[in-house]
DNA sequence: CGGGACATACGAAGATTTTCGTTGACAAAC
DNA sequence: GTTTGTCAACGAAAATCTTCGTATGTCCCG
């Protein structure tokens, strides 16, 4: 049978681990970055290849793009941080909070209060969403 | 030196990894239930086994307690359900979401459109934690 | 040219998590 | 009392995730 192999889309990228998310979460700080920058702005105490290793895997797995034009890659992450971050909000959701958003929220609240603006910004996020949903 | 042993805490009861939450999720859907009784809950391909094992590790871990006074030992979730979500919402806020509270509501909405009913709730919430903030 | 500093690649070890096979205990049914 | 079914308890394999050691290449400087 075909072997799949010329689709345009690799595959849909796998959610990433705990280490890949923490890589991930400094490109998106810091956008494209070396190896060596990355594994600086990680406070780990692993060493530097094992943040290369990483990354090379997250290349393999679609995780993130390189351009290797440079001496040092550079890496940056492929999905926008919004899609990754729904993708992961996502998952909990389903696994951890029986798919109930509002516990999702009370949560995330109770972990980590937030601060009035945070929560004015939240609610205005509510009222797109509650327009969005009330559509026709 | 001293073991420690005798303290009234065990430890600080560690994240649960993947497979603990799916059980569980169970545990608090269904409150105190049998291995057999997760087991069938949990729609995996995996045996019986599996699950046991996995729920005797919760129970040296802590997560877990059960009472050994059937044949079948019953178990429960030794944590109530919303301080466990809060740790680990809390631990993917920080790891993924660069502490930002609206940015994980967002994720969560955006991943999982929500109902009126389930914003006008979530709305509650804000104002709590708004008068909590307030204080002082 | 010959280091030294720093980069990628990659195999494989280590750790952790998940899965399973086997054993022995117990009880109800035959 | 023997068979049958279900259970807990392990030990250890399998799978996955993370870490590291080492080889090798390149650039820059002296």
């Amino acid at each position: 049978m075909a072997s799949r192999s010329l689709s345009k889309e690799p595959v849909p990228p796998p959610l990433p681990t705990d280490a890949e998310i923490a890589i991930l979460a400094v490109l998106w700080r810091q956008g494209a970055s070396t190896v060596r920058e990355v594994h600086d702005a990680l406070a780990k105490d692993s060493g530097y290849t094992t943040t290369l290793k990483l990354m090379q895997l997250m290349f393999e797995k679609g995780l993130v793009v390189r351009n290797e034009r440079y001496r040092s890659h550079l890496y940056e992450a492929r999905a926008p941080k919004e899609q990754t971050q729904r993708q992961i909000a996502g998952d909990l959701l389903k696994r951890a909070f029986e798919g109930s958003a509002r516990s999702l929220v009370l949560g995330a609240l109770a972990a980590q209060p937030a601060s009035g603006k945070d929560l004015a910004e939240i609610r205005t996020l509510l009222d797109e969403f509650e327009k969005r949903g009330e559509k026709k």
